[in-house]
DNA sequence: AAAATATTTGTGTTCGAACACATTATATTT
DNA sequence: AAATATAATGTGTTCGAACACAAATATTTT
């Protein structure tokens, strides 16, 4: 088992190696009759072919694309630029190469300009998350044009036939963070849900966070029990984000609990720490540097980390099964949602292991 | 980078393929200067070996050992065999192939027994969960002088020098569990820390559980707010065990929290269900199907992973890597601490994806 | 029926590393 | 100095799959 050669099917089917190839891979012409039987030995001797010798003998080079957010814009995706130069790694070995295209986030322009230089060096396969969903669209086109297989990450669109979609469940992620809110509240009270959003695109996701966020009360048939209210902060005026806050926590006296849906949890956490407010519990998102900061001085008490770097790392992943090992790819893969506290943070900060296999 | 080929070596070094191979492998003599010529140059064009080459042309087998515990007498070890067998799998390829020897976890003998049985097959390289220490030491001695590295999980020795040790850090989890408890408790009462436990092997593990659960207390300055207490429960006896909770529950009736160090927090859970006892929060152990059903039904608030799945699956790899790719492993590797409730539990559970590698 | 063309099948080389074996250079013995 | 031993280096085959090319059939055209 696992060891059947090529050369051991020809000889079983009576045939040359080259004519099994041919089969196999509907090369060439080949009679029907004897097709079918070499199909027939291939099904009974359960052929699996050699990957090393693949891999081995197509001295092919795959150039993967990834077109990514600049960290240094928005450090979130410091992480997914990091698993994805953890997957190139480990497939290097396998001639995997990725170019990474760095746009703006907060550029549409930047982005249709690299998504336009990355079509233009023809890669054999494109990471992408499509933060600008309708500029996407004419590219998803060209792309199915020319066959050239993408994979979406952290931006849920599977509409347009991707080779896969890597991200996290967002209502379910929501649905998590209210278990969690209901766990630490023991009494009624009020709760928040705040979006602190600074780009559009991400209307979505938040909202889909919110509604798994409510739907667990409802479900739960806690509606009763607590008052969830919700607000939209925007921090880039500084004043006028600390005005609302202040009015919010004037007239919501038994305001226990925030839930944030973005990854700026600290903001929040700095808000409360600076005016000395101690009995609110915090539940956000993303292992940022400023987060995790304010998770180890007990200001945030979960973060649910919906693991950015694996996104990146295994849509590398699932590019190279595709194209290097020809082998089928989930259309779907949802991370786990990690809950995350001060005493289990380091198993999710450190690096991953690499992996060797098949 | 990565392409560099042992002829090319050869040839910038004005020797033979053979001459490199002998330099690389220390086989055979080769003269000082040739070799420190040889040596420079692999140094200066960055030589990485191609491990699909190498793995195709070096035909050997290598047959993995796996010493563990019947899952049939105890659940818990389902998930390693599970793991152990992916890992199997992925690693067909490389011709890595695993031997499982299968004892009663409560029978020393069958232990013993497996083990010589083990040790008797010669393997390349060993995987075990050395749940009886003392009666492991021979052994120990004798895979060390025939040079077969093994690996140990599950239960924390590292005095052995083994290859690596792949499991859990008890005391971190503890400390987690204390967390968890406390967030569910904003009131003071009375918290349980139940060691169901039926073999002594295990002793040291539950006990530093239990030193990291009350080190979250009294780190945290909680000890005046909390009141913990502990037992030792029996579960064979299942008179005896309701009797016990029976009149722990009676004379403690602030009891609001449990923890329970083992896997078996669903015998806890069936005595409160059957009591009809529903305001104690309960923190356990393990995916077990048992436990799994508890949680769904909200009888268990959390449950630890411990994933010994991953035990299982990454102690093979490690092997692998050490056997087939020569690679350096650690010597210790913990495994993330997952809080797993209801709502993110399908996640833990399902099958983990097959990775492509190096 | 012979020639031309199309279809089917077979052979040989390649990828990079490992290792057996052959060959050459150097040292030692007689 | 010749014979022999030993050390140093080179050559060629192997692993399994892919693919280019060559050869052998079969089919169509003249």
């Amino acid at each position: 088992m696992g060891n059947v050669t090529i050369k051991d099917i020809a000889s079983k089917a009576q045939v040359s190696a080259g004519t099994v190839d041919r089969v196999l891979h509907n090369r060439g012409r080949v009679s029907e009759k004897v097709k079918e039987k070499v199909l027939k030995v291939i099904k009974d001797l359960n052929y699996e072919p050699n990957l090393m010798a693949r891999a081995l003998v197509s001295n092919k080079i795959y150039n993967i694309a990834a077109l990514i957010p600049d960290y240094q814009v928005d450090s979130y995706w410091f992480a997914p630029k990091q698993g994805i130069e953890k997957a190139e790694k480990d497939l290097q070995q396998y001639r995997v190469v990725v170019d990474q295209y760095v746009f703006n986030p907060y550029d549409v322009n930047s982005y249709i300009e690299k998504a336009q230089e990355l079509t233009a060096s023809n890669p054999s396969g494109i990471l992408l998350s499509p933060i600008f969903y309708r500029e996407t669209l004419p590219f998803f086109e060209k792309w199915k044009k020319n066959n050239i297989p993408f994979v979406l990450f952290n931006t849920d669109i599977i509409e347009h036939h991707p080779l896969s979609y890597i991200g996290q469940d967002s209502y379910q992620s929501g649905f998590l963070a209210g278990r969690l809110t209901e766990y630490g509240q023991a009494d009624p009270c009020t709760i928040l849900i705040a979006h602190i959003d600074e780009e559009i695109s991400n209307a979505a996701h938040l909202m889909k966070k919110e509604q798994g966020f409510r739907n667990f009360f409802i479900q739960n048939n806690l509606v009763d029990k607590y008052n969830i209210i919700r607000t939209e902060l925007n921090r880039n005026n500084f004043a006028e984000f600390t005005k609302q806050l202040d009015s919010l926590i004037e007239n919501t006296p038994d305001l226990k609990s925030i839930f944030i849906t973005t990854s700026k949890a600290y903001e929040i956490a700095a808000y409360l720490e600076h005016r000395h407010i101690r009995h609110i519990k915090i539940i956000g998102y993303d292992l940022l540097p400023k987060n995790i900061q304010f998770l180890n001085k007990g200001a945030i008490n979960f973060l649910i980390n919906q693991n950015p770097r694996g996104q990146g790392y295994w849509g590398i992943h699932y590019l190279a099964k595709h194209l290097v090992f020809k082998k089928e790819v989930p259309l779907l893969k949802y991370l786990p949602l990690d809950i995350v506290t001060k005493e289990n943070l380091n198993y999710f900060t450190a690096e991953e292991e690499t992996i060797y296999s098949e």
